[in-house]
DNA sequence: TAGATTGTTAATCGATTAACAATC
DNA sequence: TAGATTGTTAATCGATTAACAATC
């Protein structure tokens, strides 16, 4: 039914936000939602959301709108989440150990397996369900079990080595927490950078316009 | 010298990376660069560097280049780098101290000051150099210290409420962690969503796309 | 000066919005 | 049937890219 093709990354980076406003819905009770209900809510255009959700096929019903938990259950399908990817996480430092309890890698369509770390002393410290795994046992590992999705907290100084060598060990996705660029250099690699610092520094610039009585006070 | 008013979003969200490449080329010992060097390494067009910076003002010279240290002391300057906005963090849970110890306020224009939490049992509790305050203390804390900047490491369902409680103590900018869009229903308070499961989410797609071997293999 | 590279204007491309006929 | 709302085409808007004169 779906009518793939390439759809636009804008399009693709909206797609989870619809799946959160619908699970919310859905949570609410609410059953059906016209694209100009949903749009009021969402603080978008009805066009958009009836445009976005036409690159993949008709999920609405004219004169009457969108059945939530079936659009809700398309879009999934759409995301992948009920697939079982198997992910590993490297670096077990502050932000992994976060990242792993708090983030539902299950819901996501995404398994997380194992976490290894470099530091010796971190090996067997349980991370949830998961006792960290000393480094040097990593691409045993992944020959034996064929991890696709890694996620990186670690340095950036190590993270293009380390993708090179999950690459190599047939990794075909990286969720990386660095400060570090890794799309550069692969192609059917898919990487998702978050780059927090970044975020961070756009916040920042939006302080410093709203507040901008500081030196430069030059108008116009 | 700035000709400031109002750049659009797509253009700030490309600053903090100009930022960072500059300064890893800095690091680097490269003291000049072009717009078509920089486009190489960036994997954008020198078309799109040379329109973005003249949004702020003409950093380069013609003939030359850019002077590498002082583009990035001047991108530093518009996103605000050494400002010192008083920030403090809501929730202390794994995700908040991973993100109060792993991310560097200070060199992005922020200082955080105190961490709030509603758990009684982590009160005292060391973060850094910093110790969990009990959340009864929030209010008395702000009336003093007036902070601007608020990171919300807390739960989606006490996210609107807490935002609105710190609007009302004088809080402008929120960067928030929660699965929860907290634009909605401001105007003039800075908000930046991270969304992390949003970002799995979107990884997830990609994945799904790249192995679709899966069940629905209807081609066209 | 000649060569290089910017700043900036014009052209293209893509994404968003508007409009409306199709249809439930 | 009449009313509502979709799916989809057309119009608009904004962002990216190309081109080139200005100038170091």
């Amino acid at each position: 039914m779906s009518k793939n093709g390439s759809i636009s990354a804008s399009v693709i980076k909206r797609l989870p936000r619809y799946y959160r406003f619908l699970g919310e819905l859905k949570a609410q009770g609410v059953n059906r939602i016209s694209s100009r209900e949903l749009s009021q809510r969402m603080r978008l255009t009805a066009s958009q959301i009836r445009q976005d959700l036409n690159c993949f096929g008709g999920f609405g019903q004219q004169g009457y709108g969108y059945h939530v938990d079936e659009l809700r259950h398309e879009i999934g399908k759409i995301l992948g989440v009920d697939r079982k990817f198997s992910t590993i996480m490297i670096g077990a430092g502050n932000l992994g150990r976060a990242i792993a309890t708090h983030i539902n890698f299950d819901t996501r369509g995404c398994q997380l397996e194992a976490i290894f770390d470099s530091n010796p002393a971190l090996a067997g410290l349980k991370v949830g369900d998961l006792e960290v795994k000393p480094s040097e046992e990593l691409a045993e590992y992944c020959k034996k079990n064929n991890p696709v999705v890694a996620v990186l907290c670690i340095p950036k100084a190590s993270t293009q080595d380390t993708a090179d060598t999950l690459v190599s060990l047939g990794v075909k996705a990286f969720w990386n927490f660095s400060h570090y660029d890794l799309s550069i250099g692969y192609d059917d690699i898919i990487v998702e950078n978050v780059h927090l610092g970044d975020s961070l520094l756009t916040l920042t610039y939006g302080v410093n316009v709203l507040l901008n009585d500081g030196e430069d006070a030059e108008n116009e």
